[in-house]
DNA sequence: TTTATTTACGAAACCGTTTTCGGAAAAATG
DNA sequence: CATTTTTCCGAAAACGGTTTCGTAAATAAA
């Protein structure tokens, strides 16, 4: 089928070992055999077996990436940047989707024991409120860094943005246009990123003199049509919200829809502001006050942590947080 | 480190041959001993290495979808299409961005001759004209799939979308409403998809009695700013369209904010459509008139097509074109 | 009882590289 | 010239599974 070393050594007349060390350049072979060697090599197409390479030299030259969901802006961005830096450093990239699953999300980290991968770039399932899995791969010698959603307890490389200050922004950016009662739209609870939002946007009220109120919070689900009910139904009310705060942009949508079905309109009578990369902020009516998250520089902080604790011997992964600020965009749908 | 055959073998007082006919519930193996050997691989968390066995089985159990982008939202609903079928067969996605060079889509395409995965999903950059890669690739064995963007010259199962008659509806849904100038905004043109959008374009033109006209087809590039640009000039003339068809998803954003700084209200002056898979099409303001295809499916279908021909033996893979069709979302931006 | 067949397992080759170790020849040193 | 050091290469042992083939014991058939 495709050519092996033993076809170019039988050829050259030379053995597989000296081809081998050949092809990488090694200093125990004279020049004028590896010139050879290269020759015969780019001649044939010679590529080297990944799996014989990997197996032999215990390492794959290939990181995962486990990842919640692909249909968000945001984690698409960050695929980019993974991708990027992953290929500059000429390793390939595995990618998982746990489909916001706990079980999927075990299952795809006790299959990196296999060795199947060198390193694990990750962001956690809605699901998750465990670590012991994460925990026990990366006991099993695995350098995992994880990006956006975390494991707080977990002691490694973190990537994530200022969820609390830019969230605490967004809502005193609403107070200060003037709102009176602001509505917190919630995901999974167990998410690191929705506490720190959360706690952003208490602290907020709390120092804008605000006394708490247990209904400023609603969890949202992860079904389209479920949140647009939730959302109407809020502003439905007589004493409905006067400004929204988005946690996540799937929430964009369902909020624009039921103010337009209910009348109400933007930013007048409801004032809103997303966690959103979505380019479409900006052609939306009102334009949307949105928190930017820095995706793409958070895939690449990631992978490149990642590839520093890959590249050096006894390089330590722990507690090494890195915080990445939001943009608050501010637009019409807030003003 | 992990552990292996050998570690289990040793325990049992059984060799490793026993122990991997065993695991893979061999009908050499009595079911005595299967049993022990499954307690104890489980006891001892056993994952097989996949390297070895794919070096030895000539089989990796992964394939590669190699993407233009995945900051759009078709890719990445295409992925989780890919990926949820791939997860159900058991094999692992490796993911190459060729950020529509060509330079790095040969070189990807180059690396697979290395056995390194079993198939390969893909939908081609915008700047691939000629497709000796691809048949290179394809002759050295490899099953391949296109979707979406597709060589047309490569003998092999396709997914498409009815790109043709898809973009011919929308024109005559322009038509129909009124327009008396359209202008097709274009992608690369090597690209088949823009061709074909291109030609369901003209044919609608044509059989609706308007001659050709040389201006009404524009050729947009991967440059946002760019984009406004072009697109600023072109509705600023005198004798500007009254109707746009967006061949591209990013083009939307660029059009909406054109029409807004020229002061040109959507549909009344200028009818919109884009080809866009966007949620947010339905909060524009206007909402969006767009032809949506079928992303997830065609991923799904691709991937299903591909595992048809991995699993089974000498299952021929050429000229099989599945054309799954696209939607015209008929909203107010084109009424 | 003898012969044929099945059952259950092990030895060893193999997949294609990498890497260690050893050694002959050449070059440098004393 | 004798000795040491380089230079350049090959043999062979890994890496961790899979698979072929052989075989002893158990069972079935004659």
């Amino acid at each position: 089928m495709s050519v092996k070393i033993k076809d170019i050594a039988k050829q050259l007349n030379l053995s597989v070992a000296t081809i081998s060390k050949a092809l990488k350049d090694s200093h125990e072979i004279s020049p004028e055999t590896k010139q050879r060697v290269f020759e015969l090599a780019k001649k044939l197409n010679y590529t080297p077996n990944p799996y014989a390479s990997s197996l032999r030299k215990r390492s794959s030259k290939t990181i995962a990436v486990v990842l919640p969901e692909v249909a968000d802006s945001f984690f698409s961005l960050a695929i980019n940047g993974i991708e990027s830096v992953a290929h500059d450093k000429g390793y390939h990239v595995l990618i998982y989707l746990t489909h916001e699953s706990f079980e999927r999300e075990e299952a795809i980290l006790k299959e990196f024991q296999s060795g199947r991968v060198d390193g694990i770039l990750m962001s956690v399932s809605g699901e998750t409120c465990t670590s012991d899995h994460v925990k026990e791969v990366i006991a099993a010698g695995l350098p995992l860094v994880f990006f956006d959603r975390v494991c707080e307890d977990v002691e490694t490389a973190k990537i994530i943005t200022d969820d609390f200050e830019s969230c605490y922004n967004a809502t005193f950016h609403l107070l200060k246009a003037g709102c009176k009662k602001i509505v917190y739209l919630a995901t999974s609870s167990s998410l690191s990123i929705n506490n720190k939002r959360m706690a952003g946007f208490k602290q907020a009220l709390s120092d804008k003199g605000i006394k708490k109120n247990t209904n400023d919070i609603i969890s949202c689900t992860s079904n389209t049509e479920g949140n647009y009910k939730i959302i109407h139904e809020l502003l439905k009310k007589k004493n409905r919200p006067d400004g929204l705060i988005a946690s996540v942009e799937k929430l964009t949508t369902p909020i624009y829809l039921a103010c337009a079905d209910l009348d109400l309109s933007i930013p007048e009578k409801v004032k809103v502001i997303s966690f959103t990369n979505l380019q479409a902020a900006l052609i939306l009516t009102p334009t949307l006050t949105t928190v930017t998250q820095p995706a793409f520089e958070m895939g690449k902080a990631a992978a490149t942590v990642l590839f520093r604790s890959l590249e050096k011997v006894n390089y330590n992964l722990k507690k090494e947080i890195t915080i990445i600020p939001s943009i608050l965009n501010v637009r019409n749908s807030a003003s």
